[in-house]
DNA sequence: CTACAAGTTCAAGTCAACTTGAGGTCAAGC
DNA sequence: GCTTGACCTCAAGTTGACTTGAACTTGTAG
């Protein structure tokens, strides 16, 4: 049989053991059963770790990503909302596309100001206000908490170039 | 003269005068001048106001954005790291396009359960691991805080499809 | 001149998503 | 049958990005 044990999902997922009981508390996962006190989860839960490593990259909530794929990996929400939550994230994808271009041009463009760079005006223009769909993202939440990007082998930000 | 007082820039860009001031506070923004105890910014602030709530939806923390576009606009990190940067934002790019597709599938597919759906995991297959590029992201750092979308009006996760 | 709305500072609180620590349990190996 | 190491629970702590509250200051309107 394949029930995996705890450590073992986390060598394979990545995923610290204390983040799986955080989810299994909050209902993201469920463990299939004990031996002895320690937690057996079905091979399943690799895909489910998976999507929700996912849904947290996409900047969504513990809550909103168990609302679109419950412990069962079925959806808890509407098609209609699914497809909301496709719709923000395609306008997110549209800014951080704009974003990245943005980011690529400062790194290679000699201008003294930023700012008063026609091109790095035009991507800022392009990445945030307008986007070029129909009815605007309408950001109605008034507070939300950040996320902040992984990897990059990244140094203290003061460095290396003149 | 353009002078901005912190009410009319929240009014213009949304952003709460309490952020502003939190902003100011961790260097990301500078008021050019007071009048009496007021603070007043020149326009320009509404560009950098705009740069911010970018990185921020990118997943960028507030030193991150404060190392790629300090308060006058000018990045503090090496060429180098700012492609790196966009690279990173391209890579989740990659899986947020993936993600999204997933979502609208899922909001479409009949299958009983989803994740013995053939195309779902697909979809997951190419969200998550391999991406299709170069050298993986290398996902470094250990612990990482997390963001959360905003729009689509939501309910609470549990409604209106029989 | 006085009131007042709109700003200010500073400390403390909040929230999500975990992590850490203390103290407990148990299957397995010697 | 006892030790050990891996896991457990539960409470408390951490981090980032703000928000909130209390007490204070001021330019402007009346």
């Amino acid at each position: 049989m394949k029930l995996l044990d705890i450590s073992e999902i986390s060598k394979q997922t990545g995923v610290a053991a204390s983040a799986m009981r955080h989810y299994e508390e909050k209902g993201l996962i469920v463990s299939v059963g004990r031996r002895g006190m320690k937690r057996l989860f079905g091979p399943e839960i690799l895909d489910q770790l998976a999507l929700i490593t996912l849904g947290k990259t996409a900047g969504f909530s513990l809550e909103e990503i168990k609302s679109m794929f419950g412990p069962n990996g079925q959806p808890q929400i509407s098609r209609h909302m699914l497809s909301a939550k496709a719709d923000d994230l395609d306008a997110q994808i549209r800014k951080m596309t704009s974003l990245s271009r943005l980011l690529r041009h400062t790194a290679d463009c000699k201008a003294p100001s930023h700012m008063e760079c026609p091109t790095f005006r035009r991507y800022l223009a392009a990445a945030s206000g307008h986007n070029q769909r129909k009815n605007a993202p309408t950001s109605k939440r008034p507070n939300t908490p950040p996320q902040t990007l992984k990897n990059s082998r990244n140094a203290p930000a003061g460095s290396s170039n003149s």
